[in-house]
DNA sequence: GACAATAGTTAACAGTGCTAACTATTATAA
DNA sequence: TTATAATAGTTAGCACTGTTAACTATTGTC
């Protein structure tokens, strides 16, 4: 290993950990006290330091952003269990698994949305795609794609099914998560429906 | 009117006149650049005047999201144009025209939403309700249970195919305006699809 | 051993939410 | 009419924020 590998590899471990410690202030303390001063603070570095990795709070906010949504993703996978044979049984499945992580998970959840809430507020104009989240929507056009092949959804184009059933799912996680009123009582129920009427919806 | 209801009235009128000024401030300069500051400056009073209306700037946020939400449902209102005589075609008009607008008002719907993200961030735990939110609510089931005594939708709980429908258009528009990414190119279709779902999903 | 690049530092600016202590103004009761 | 009390608004200040510019110390290269 030459030096240079050395000190790329070990500045690549600074960011790592500067983003491992903002996740952490974010689950911790929330998005309002996550501050640049308090993630310098835990790393012992002068908040200055950050600056040498992330141009500015916003682009580490995306970055922690499209940890998290990695992560989100692992638990997913750890939710939906063994492999099912059956293309719609496995939806149905993947449906409910991604409202139940988000449930369990409702920091990790709302750290992946609310990166977007932050950037550049004024024009709506937000330029950034997260790798991990366009990772996910290619899995979930996947299994649409297998539904649709199996007779089970309509012959419609993948890339638009797979969104109208993501919209659906994150509608209501993150209502439930955001809300503490919404749906207090029936929440299992809930979840149940929402799979039934996004396979109802889409069905042959 | 006595002077106690003039002071009142005063009281009430400055009052208003912060919460509007807010949201003037948020659509223009953004979630960011809303600062107790800059609201007093617009109306002319010292920062400190506001602490005399509002506990802090979540009890402000609250508010103007509150108002937000009384005029997003108004210019739904218009958006559904003039009264269907048959529910299951009166439920569809709503769908489409909550997701227009929303996108016809992004600003307007973010801001509606993006209260309860700054909203205890720790412990999750948001217990402000908000009048219009309830009242669009109630609205809502009402169109629902049009449906279901008509034949239209199955005979489940209205509150819960309630939820299930304001989740899925909520989690469209949602990532629609948050993500300018999301659907570019089939925006209208999208929209088109996830009334026909949502109807079809809950069918009889 | 000189030079240059890199990584990290300190100091500072302009702005933030919010509180405490103060001052005027106004309405009520004597 | 005057003293008292309540109300509405103010100033000054604290502890914090993101970010930049200028600096220093360390390290690798020639």
């Amino acid at each position: 290993m030459s030096i240079q590998e050395r000190k790329e590899i070990e500045k690549q471990e600074l960011r790592q950990k500067i983003v491992d410690v903002a996740i952490e202030l974010f689950i911790d303390e929330g998005f309002e006290n996550l501050s640049m001063r308090k993630i310098a603070d835990k790393i012992n570095y002068s908040p200055t330091t950050i600056y040498n990795y992330f141009k500015d709070k916003t682009d580490l906010m995306f970055q922690i952003m499209n940890e998290s949504f990695g992560r989100f993703l692992v638990n997913i996978e750890k939710a939906i269990g063994e492999e099912s044979s059956d293309p719609l049984e496995a939806m149905k499945r993947g449906l409910k698994a991604y409202i139940q992580t988000g449930l369990d998970h409702p920091k990790n959840y709302r750290l992946i949305f609310s990166a977007c809430t932050r950037c550049n507020e004024v024009e709506l104009e937000c330029h950034h795609k997260t790798e991990n989240g366009e990772k996910a929507l290619e899995q979930l056009i996947g299994a649409v794609t297998e539904c649709i092949n199996h007779g089970y959804f309509t012959k419609k184009d993948p890339l638009d099914l797979a969104q109208l059933i993501w919209a659906a799912l994150h509608g209501l996680t993150i209502l439930m998560i955001e809300n503490p009123h919404f749906a207090i009582n029936n929440r299992d129920q809930l979840k149940e429906d929402m799979a039934n009427m996004i396979i109802r919806g889409l069905k042959i």
